[in-house]
DNA sequence: TATATTTTATGCGTTCAGTCATAACCTGTT
DNA sequence: AACAGGTTATGACTGAACGCATAAAATATA
């Protein structure tokens, strides 16, 4: 889900620059506004008591994110924290809902985009409630080489940690790199000085 | 979210009966309509190899189910399943999409929806990302709480199975059974003849 | 009221991811 | 080249949920 970027500052939107590791929102917290990331990273997460956190996802330039409260009024179901110096563009809620309503094309675009979020919820929660450590780990892969989302398109290569994996699965860091080696040994992964290439 | 019955209906779709353990549809197909519960009760599932399910969503009257095909014209994520003898009401794709554009304010509410769902998937996913038995079971429990979901109203008990818990947390039944049990003593939980209040 | 079926309950051995500690390896910087 | 910081790697121990078995209780059915 992308909005023009001329159409957005046509509207009234703002850029925003952030350094890395700064909070650009936080989890629990009033919105209103419709966030767009331009460049950078940013990574989407929910920090538990002991200050783990688990990532719901990274998102990329021209994705946008923080959306949920757009339309039922709640609050951030997760912070946004900038992994990179990233710029953001962001519009007001109301003028969103009115650019919406004016381009219902637009509007489809991004039942879309939620649909496609929560489709890869389902497969996630499913794979997690499985408890089943390597096919976490694949399905996440599978879809993140599918999205073409975080692999180096010219040496096709994951630019994915294991502690991000482990951070968007639930498992330890370890773990993930026992499992992976494990799938390494199977045939399953391609793994050449400790990265993963698909 | 609901679409009012007679717009269905006006708008040629039609109703259909399903015996209790019907499969509505099955995980991966590909899919032409919107479905709508009239009576009864519908889980919508994934089954594992070993035959194990997850429950993603138990889908109460007046509820849609299945709806994802419609906006991103990929396949079932998961299948529908009649917990008793339902009644399902169905619109062909087409024929929502044409409703949708007609009706931009039940556009938004689908939106709304789907922005549900998808912040009920954030709250569970983080839970069970934090293995956590005693949080997974009250998180889930609370938000049947809040939404008034198989929970019944005259007498406020709380109408799921701890094996339905278990199919919903991705724990096995034992375990609900003993967490449920721990939290009753330390007085987290109201349970009576084995039934939980809230 | 008696019977069958589903649901809840409990014990016990096992398994596998977690935890902690430590080392090796990359990568970029001065 | 040397250093620092991050990432990957590996071992040993622990613990909590799993898996299975079996029983009790609640609910549905006849």
């Amino acid at each position: 889900m992308k909005i023009d970027v001329d159409t957005l500052l046509a509207w009234g939107a703002a850029y925003k620059k952030v350094a890395a590791g700064e909070v650009i929102f936080h989890e629990g917290a009033e919105s209103s506004f419709y966030y767009q990331l331009v460049s950078g990273k940013v990574r989407w997460v929910n920090i538990n008591d002991e200050g783990k956190e688990f990532i719901q996802t990274i998102i990329e330039p021209d994705e946008c994110f923080g959306e949920f409260p757009l339309f039922d009024d709640g609050p951030f179901a997760a912070s946004a924290i900038a992994d990179e110096d990233s710029v953001i563009i962001r519009l007001h809620k109301a003028t969103f809902h009115q650019l919406l309503k004016e381009n219902p094309e637009l509007h489809f675009e991004f039942s879309r985009l939620l649909t496609q979020r929560l489709r890869f919820k389902f497969l996630i929660l499913k794979e997690l409630a499985n408890h089943n450590p390597e096919n976490s780990i694949s399905t996440l892969l599978g879809y993140f080489k599918q999205t073409q989302k975080n692999i180096c398109t010219k040496c096709n290569r994951l630019k994915l940690t294991r502690q991000q994996i482990a951070d968007m699965t639930g498992l330890r860091v370890e773990t993930v790199i026992r499992t992976m080696k494990s799938m390494q040994s199977k045939g399953t992964l391609q793994i050449v000085k400790g990265k993963v290439y698909c």
